[in-house]
DNA sequence: TACTCGTGGGT
DNA sequence: TACCCAAGAGT
């Protein structure tokens, strides 16, 4: 049995009897068929496509995701061609877009898919989720959409929609809540035309179901909605309060020699593990991510002194002393990162071998390696300055 | 189980 | 501004 997959029921028909359900399907079906939305990687009957679309749309928007999309499509348009590029590559097509294990696990998957599937897609649900980077819902809605398999789903959209037709009060996110739901999404998904069904759910539940303010007069399921007939739709599904932010000062240091800066590609273990970064440090951390008075100013001069240190550690070269160049803010999960751009000239030493990959690389071949968004702001200006 | 992993757009 | 939120998975 997989350890992805419960078997556990809840008396989930009770909840929804059988003359609604039809009804649900019904009014469903019709209203996705005039309000259904069209996106890029819908109806093309393609796995391959189905796949991408569904890893780059985990916790991402629709509208992050279209051109990033497009790109990565035309430059890896099969699985054959994925499967053959290099990792660096395709983190390049990912750079910008997060969660940046989920292009290390498509790269992964394309390989194992080619070499012990014979580049074939599996159609199963237990099958996909042997794969890395698909669980539960991705392995659904590659089954459903692509192979019009009856495989139910659970995703942001569906589970608000689900938590409001059952008026459910408990946390949604708890395992009782997740196995409620996953009895749900599968009690009311039908045997033919799942892959639409399961489209329309999550269409209705971005664009009539939403968070705030949901467009019950809109609504073809109103009729069957616990949360609409006890008017407690705002109150359901039971928000989470995320944990507070934490403000961090850094640095990073862009070492220049002769016409060539210093790129360290960051490891497994690290925050943007694959991608490339100047070399970078904390300097501080504040209580508050609104308490600005100790992140906010410039590095000191003794703090100054204390990076070359620390860049002969990482790097084991010398340098001269640090002139600050710049200032970004950026917030990252559950940080507030005030990080101080700073340039200094090679002074004498050969890098180290044994720590993280590290290369001298001129501005002209920045784009080729995916860097973490703060470094590619930096990578630009850089580029920019030295191009004149 | 709870935590980690990113980023940008909307309000 | 400071939140909220988004087609989750891995550990």
């Amino acid at each position: 049995m997989n350890p992805k997959l419960s078997t556990a029921r809840m008396d989930v028909p009770s909840l929804f009897p059988p003359g609604m359900l039809s009804r649900l399907r019904r009014n469903l079906f019709r209203w996705h068929e005039r309000h259904g939305r069209h996106l890029p990687w819908r109806n093309e009957g393609d796995p391959y496509r189905v796949w991408i679309s569904e890893i780059m749309l985990q916790q991402t928007t629709v509208t992050a995701v279209v051109p990033y999309y497009e790109r990565f499509l035309a430059r890896f348009p099969d699985l054959p061609s994925l499967a053959a590029a290099d990792e660096r590559d395709v983190l390049r097509m990912w750079e910008g877009l997060g969660y940046y294990s989920r292009a290390r696990n498509i790269h992964k998957t394309a390989r194992r898919l080619v070499t012990e599937f014979d580049a074939q897609f599996p159609r199963d649900v237990p099958t996909l989720l042997s794969l890395p980077g698909i669980g539960r819902y991705t392995a659904g809605a590659i089954a459903s959409f692509a192979f019009d398999q009856s495989a139910p789903i659970v995703e942001a959209n569906t589970l608000r929609l689900y938590c409001r037709l059952l008026a459910c009060d408990g946390d949604p996110r708890s395992t009782q809540g997740q196995r409620l739901l996953w009895d749900f999404a599968e009690h009311v998904l039908p045997r033919r035309r799942a892959g639409e069904f399961n489209q329309a759910l999550m269409d209705l539940g971005a664009t009539v179901c939403v968070p705030t303010e949901p467009d019950c007069c809109r609504c073809p399921l109103r009729t069957c909605c616990a949360a609409f007939r006890d008017g407690r739709q705002q109150e359901v599904p039971r928000l989470v309060k995320p944990a507070p932010l934490t403000a961090v000062s850094e640095a990073a240091v862009a070492v220049h020699k002769r016409g060539a800066y210093l790129l360290r590609q960051r490891g497994e273990s690290e925050r943007w593990a694959g991608l490339w970064d100047f070399p970078r440090f904390e300097l501080a951390a504040g209580i508050a991510a609104n308490n600005h008075q100790q992140s906010g100013k410039e590095p000191s001069a003794s703090q100054r002194t204390a990076l070359s240190d620390r860049v002969r550690l990482l790097t084991g070269i010398s340098i001269e002393a640090p002139i600050p160049l710049t200032t970004f803010k950026h917030t990252v999960t559950r940080y507030r990162i005030t990080l101080h751009c700073l340039r200094a000239e090679y002074a004498t030493g050969r890098l180290k071998r044994s720590s993280a990959p590290l290369q001298w690389v001129r501005p002209s071949r920045f784009e080729l390696f995916p860097l973490s968004v703060t470094a590619r702001k930096l990578a630009t200006q850089i580029a920019a300055t030295t191009a004149r």
